[in-house]
DNA sequence: TATTGTTATACTCTATAACTATA
DNA sequence: TATAGTTATAGAGTATAACAATA
């Protein structure tokens, strides 16, 4: 072993080669840097990703029950009701009774809603943009379908509507 | 709009397609995953990915003090104390003074812990087999080429040796 | 005065299970 | 009896800062 090896390793802390070799250890770690800057990009609407995510589910279609929307992101339906909470307080959304099973709630977007929503949506670009900077257009496209391949196994609810 | 799709996106409650659309989103929800499923599998020797990530350091060379395993691995210090005495109950590390430093702990393998790793790199490969099942061996190093490049960025710890 | 390792604290996240009101 | 939404609680995970020993 030469003296710069030696001085290469020591001046620059690194992960062991074993971990950078493998896919499940790079996805867990771009993962979590993914989430943390998620999160200090929509905090400067007071939301995070998870408002956005409902916001997102409740423009596409009718107003829907909680436990509709906790299923189809894959949220527990006790912490929706927080998330909910703070929507309503922002005024972004609605909650009203079904009046055909009262123990429902209808959720659905405001106004203000929709437009906070078009905001975030400048947000998720932004931090796509920024995040995947490293790839060209055609990498970002490979990655998306390699991705999607491992979704479909390990995130069902990304599986497109057969 | 068909009664069919309205059918469809009724019984198969699926994320919003914005979202399954970003390669930021998938990263996300792929990370989780995939830190739940390795928490899951080394549970089983009692471990778990952390303490991994130590032992294949401390395995590349020679002790190192407790700074520079947390600077390596992006763990908080006082963190690493708690994984450091798990590893140290379970026999599979060592902590002796720094003589030329009082003030410093230099970490090392035990026999234990040496043979431990093996069991652990059994664990680490065979979450990697399940994990990236729906890909084969090309694809797997397509995306290995991207998520590096994307690790440049945002996990510098993960570059090469300049 | 600064640094290493340690400890304590508090804050976040998550999971669970009770509770209510309706069915 | 079962379900929708709510609330409370406890558990793990993480970040912060105070602390003792040493430099």
């Amino acid at each position: 072993m030469s003296i710069d090896t030696k001085i290469d390793t020591k001046t620059t802390p690194r992960l062991p080669a074993e971990l950078v070799a493998s896919n499940v250890f790079l996805l867990k770690r771009l993962g979590f840097a993914a989430k943390s800057r998620s999160l200090e990009v929509y905090e400067q609407e007071g939301l995070n990703p998870y408002h956005y995510a409902i916001l997102a589910l409740l423009d596409e279609g009718m107003p829907e029950t909680q436990a509709a929307i906790a299923d189809a992101l894959g949220y527990d339906r006790g912490t929706l009701v927080g998330l909910l909470d703070e929507l309503e307080e922002h005024g972004l959304v609605e909650r009203k009774r079904d009046p055909d099973d009262r123990r429902r709630h209808l959720v659905r977007l405001t106004g203000d809603g929709k437009q906070t929503l078009g905001r975030l949506r400048a947000f998720a670009q932004r931090v796509e943009e920024e995040f995947l900077a490293p790839l060209d257009a055609e990498q970002r496209e490979t990655l998306h379908a390699l991705l999607l391949e491992l979704a479909a196994k390990h995130e069902p609810r990304c599986a497109p509507p057969s």
